[in-house]
DNA sequence: ATGTGC
């Protein structure tokens, strides 16, 4: 499939319609010279094409430079359907509903950090809880944990935990309204009741950075950005709620796609018409696992500004903001000159209204950045940009090349200290199993999907 | 991603 590509300009690759069968619209992939030898054999691509012949979608069907494989959709995919002849699909979410990323920003310096950073990362890692199956102190009822699924960030706040200025800096003010709490199982509530407040696993993060150089003032210090100064940037999701509710829905789906007579290339693209039953069901799950994340990062945020005043009392940490990588988000956009209200799914992508903070967290020891959403991207993308450095090894492969290699000291080298909850995630998380993220940042910025304001280097990371 | 896997 890689030779039916088509470029159109120094970032642009098309993907015909004449390349697969069914193909309602074209496949458009944000792409350099690099990161066209980096497209894998064919299984991300053959991903975009499937998208591309869902019922109802409008435009072209996404990748964003950071694409891989997933499951169903490609992570790095971005499709819009019609409201009214479109589908909803779990595999265009994720299976890690609302993963996402929260920065916090100071006044703190590198060299302020230095002394303590050791203490600091470990009361860190013993406040935050980590890795797979993890459980924090917060103990909720099942009526708490309903209130927070209706609730998001919010439902922390009013608990004590952050301040208003937080909601405001985060996508939709950190809670999305029509969350149907009712329609998410029982089993995926017994998953997450005691798993708000923990950061889980994978690529998912913890980590004390510095602003190591800045792209564009005035957006900067608008975000509370200053060289030199620490952040710090919370990754992850919504645990075990949002994968159990995802994995429900893949069945309902199944279902559905009998009775409405759909036809998909890829069993695990299976979707419901948004206006059905089975799709607003999903669509009001979908919010509650959302809410689930959003409160999630909101709690971690908190704790982490609890344990940094214990070192830098006086010095409080700023929210810069709080963003997704996987949801879907019914949202209003003019295509081709006429009014369109479309479901957007963003999978391993980022919303990127004009003037809106973009979070890219980098892979271990690597760099991480923050752009600005553009008119463009929303003339162009249906306002969507890319993710992260995205996978070119997978987790398996990943940690075959990590025997005998040393990877805490490999990272001390760097001049990152890091704090593992498992060695296997460690190995999964290896550099070198990822794109160079400066390079698929460039990709965006060129195509001015979304413009860079900052680069983020590590000095801590605490992993799951 | 995930009370990780056919």
């Amino acid at each position: 499939m890689k030779n039916l590509l088509k470029r159109m300009d120094n970032v642009r690759l098309l993907l015909e319609k004449e390349a697969f069968p069914g193909m309602a619209v074209p496949g458009l992939i944000y792409a350099d010279h690099y990161i066209e030898t980096m497209l894998e054999q064919d299984s991300a691509l053959e991903q975009v094409a499937h998208v591309a012949c869902l019922p109802g979608i409008v435009g072209y069907s996404y990748a964003m430079p950071d694409i891989h494989w997933g499951y169903g959709f490609p992570i790095g995919g971005v499709a819009a359907f019609d409201v009214n002849e479109g589908i909803i699909s779990p595999g265009g979410v994720g299976y890690d509903i609302s993963c996402g990323v929260r920065l916090l920003s100071s006044y703190i310096k590198l060299a302020d950090i230095k002394p303590v950073l050791d203490a600091l990362t470990t009361a860190l890692f013993s406040a935050v809880p980590s890795g797979v199956g993890s459980s924090s102190a917060i103990r909720l009822s099942l009526k708490d944990l309903d209130d927070v699924l209706r609730k998001g960030a919010r439902w922390a706040v009013k608990e004590g935990m952050g301040m208003q200025d937080d909601l405001d800096r985060t996508e939709e003010g950190g809670c999305l309204d029509g969350a149907l709490c009712e329609f998410v199982s029982s089993r995926a509530k017994e998953r997450g009741k005691n798993q708000l407040g923990t950061l889980g696993s994978g690529n998912h993060f913890l980590e004390i950075q510095v602003v190591d150089e800045i792209f564009d003032k005035a957006a900067a210090s608008q975000m509370n950005l200053e060289s030199g100064s620490i952040t710090v940037m919370i990754h992850c999701g919504s645990r075990g709620l949002g994968h159990q509710v995802c994995d429900d829905y893949l069945k309902v789906m199944r279902r559905a796609m009998a009775k409405y007579k759909i036809d998909v290339p890829d069993r695990q693209l299976c979707c419901a018409p948004i206006q059905s039953e089975e799709g607003q069901q999903y669509i009001g799950s979908m919010k509650a696992a959302a809410n689930f994340a959003m409160a999630n990062r909101q709690i971690i945020g908190s704790v982490v500004r609890d344990v940094f005043a214990q070192f830098f009392p006086g010095k409080p940490l700023f929210p810069v903001y709080d963003v997704s990588h996987n949801m879907a988000h019914i949202e209003k956009h003019i295509w081709e000159g006429r009014k369109r209200e479309v479901c957007v799914h963003r999978k391993g992508a980022t919303r990127a209204f004009e003037g809106q903070p973009v979070l890219i967290p980098g892979s271990m020891g690597t760099a991480s950045y923050v752009l600005v959403g553009t008119k463009k991207a929303e003339m162009e993308s249906f306002a969507s940009t890319c993710h992260g450095a995205g996978r070119v090894l997978s987790r398996n492969e990943a940690v075959k090349r990590t025997r005998g290699q040393n990877l805490v000291r490999e990272m001390a080298d760097r001049g990152v200290t890091v704090k593992a909850d498992s060695f296997r995630t460690l190995g999964e998380e290896m550099p070198e199993a990822y794109k160079d993220i400066s390079a698929v940042v460039e990709v965006v910025h060129q195509a001015q999907l979304s413009l860079k304001v900052a680069k983020l280097k590590p000095v801590a990371v605490i992993k799951g």
